[in-house]
Formats: C-alpha cells, structure tokens, sequence
DNA sequence: AGAAAAGTGGGGAAAAGTGGGGAAAAGGGG
DNA sequence: CCCCTTTTCCCCACTTTTCCCCACTTTTCT
C-alpha cells in the first residue's frame, strides 16, 4: 500500500529517487507507464499484471479501448533503482508529464504517481475538499 | 475513544507531544493527513483501514475515483511516537495549519487534531456560539 | 515531601538526498 | 567490419536530514 506526497529533485540524467517506503514494495521489480491526466504511473509487477489482464480480457472492445491499450504498452517499460534508490525516467516520459527539475512522487494506494509539481497542485486543489469530506462521512459508517 | 484539548510546545525540529491518555489507542500506528479547516487530522491505522476499505465501494465514475484516490492517499503520512511520546510533523503540514513554537492537541471522538493556538481559538469561538443556538433551539421544542 | 510520570531540549549515529565520474554498452558512419 | 561518438549504467563521495537515545526540569499523585 503506497501513501503520502514527496517532492524530490530531478538531475540532469532525469534520475528520481522513490521515498525509502515505497521501495520495498517496488522490489520485484517497476513498470513505467504513461499515466492519466499527465502523470507517469508506476506498478509492481505484481499490479500491472493484473493491469494487463484486466486489459486483455476487453480486447475486442471499440476502437478506443484499442487505443489505451497501445498507448499503455506502448509507453511501459520496465526498470529498477540504482544503488542509491533512484529510478531514470526516460525523456519522452518526463516530457509527456511536464516534469522539469522537480517532482512530486504520490503514492496511491495500489500504485505510484510521479507529476511535474504544477500539475500535482492543479490536481490535489480540485479534489481535497471532496476527498475531507468523503474521509469524515466515512468514519461513521 | 479521544477527547481533551492539550497545549504542547513544538520544539525546532518538529516534534510535538501527544497526550499520555492517547498514545494507548495510537499504538498500532498512526496516520497524519491534512485535515478539514486548517488542522491536522491524525487517525489510528484501524481507522485509516477502513477509510481506505470503504473507498474501493464507493460507486463513483472512473476519473472521480481516481481524483479521490490521489488525494485521500495523496495526503497521508504515517508515522509513530520516538521514546518521549513525540510525533514529528512534517513542516508542509505545520505550514498548511499555521503552526509555530506552539500547537494545541484535541481529542475528536474517533480521531486526533492538531490545530494553532489562534485558528483553534477561532474554531472553538464559532463553536460556541453553533452550540447554544442548538441549546437555545431545543429549549423551546 | 518523595517518587513517579510527563514535558522539554539537545547530541550523535544512521539514513536519505544529491551530484558527479568512469566503465561498459549501444548506436551510427566511414 | 571496425572505429568513433553517444548514451546508459554502476559506483563513489558529499551534504543534509531524520531518527534514536540520553538528560534535565516540571508537574502530578500518593
């Protein structure tokens, strides 16, 4: 289960380092993916087996369903963290995510986000006030 | 269950006392997320379970969830008391409550709040006055 | 008043964040 | 096919932050 927000910097080899927390759940290994609404999404293997999976069973679907799939494969690549827990996030992502010299790395629950620091801002303001209220409605249930 | 409201100093390095009386149902682990009107909200990892359990049911669209998701786990941070009974609260959430040399810890029933001196004098003030107007209505029912 | 518990402060070891160099590998051109 | 250039990967080094422990003061309870 990832959680929590951190912000980290980004060198000139597009190297990003993954909170200590998250990496053991990371060991088996990551998936790399172009997320939604402009973020990278990384999976363990684990998850993104079970990503794919879910993919393949709607194979036949319409034209658009097509499409995800491709854009998703298409843009997966796998990797796993240097000596110093970091991972290197190949331009063509960084650039489809508008991420610069810093990142915001998010955990989210099942798996992990990495956003350009704008776009996380945009992103968390839209939905906090909803998200407190869910949280509170929830503790009574 | 907690209640009380204590005044702690927070030392330079972020730390904050909790009640002795809390620590007990804390000990499992606890959760910090930014809360509701500028407080932080500290929940037990029970707690937080089912927080996070009752989420995966909510029928919501596809890109609702999602926006949910990212802020409900995006906003949690999970720490746990050092030898003296002390948490350490991140300085983005002391900035986020307006927190400086001195925070005020109420207990909430089923959850913990950190607040400021000023924003919890001001909440509890407009507290007040909600209270007897409830008092004063069910006196005339 | 004495003992125990709670509040407060600080130091040192360990871990995390950050940056860079060099070897190996990959790619392209002659 | 070989050589040169470029990129990638792995290792090392430094700085900063965090965490854990210890010590002292104040308050509370008996």
């Amino acid at each position: 289960m990832f959680f929590g927000e951190y912000p980290y910097r980004v060198d000139e080899k597009g190297r990003v380092p993954l909170p200590p927390k998250f990496r053991r759940g990371l060991k088996e290994g990551l998936i790399l993916t172009q997320g939604t609404e402009n973020c990278i999404t990384i999976y363990p293997v684990s998850q993104w087996r079970r990503v794919s999976d879910k993919l393949a069973e709607k194979a036949l679907n319409p034209a658009n369903l097509r499409k995800l799939t491709r854009a998703i494969f298409g843009s997966a690549f796998d990797t796993s963290f240097d000596g110093q827990g970091r991972i290197t996030l190949l331009s063509r992502l960084r650039e489809y995510a508008g991420i610069g010299d810093t990142a915001i790395v998010v955990g989210v629950n099942t798996h992990v986000e990495i956003w350009s620091e704008e776009q996380w801002k945009a992103e968390k303001a839209s939905a906090d006030e909803e998200a407190s209220q869910i949280i509170e409605s929830l503790e009574y249930s």
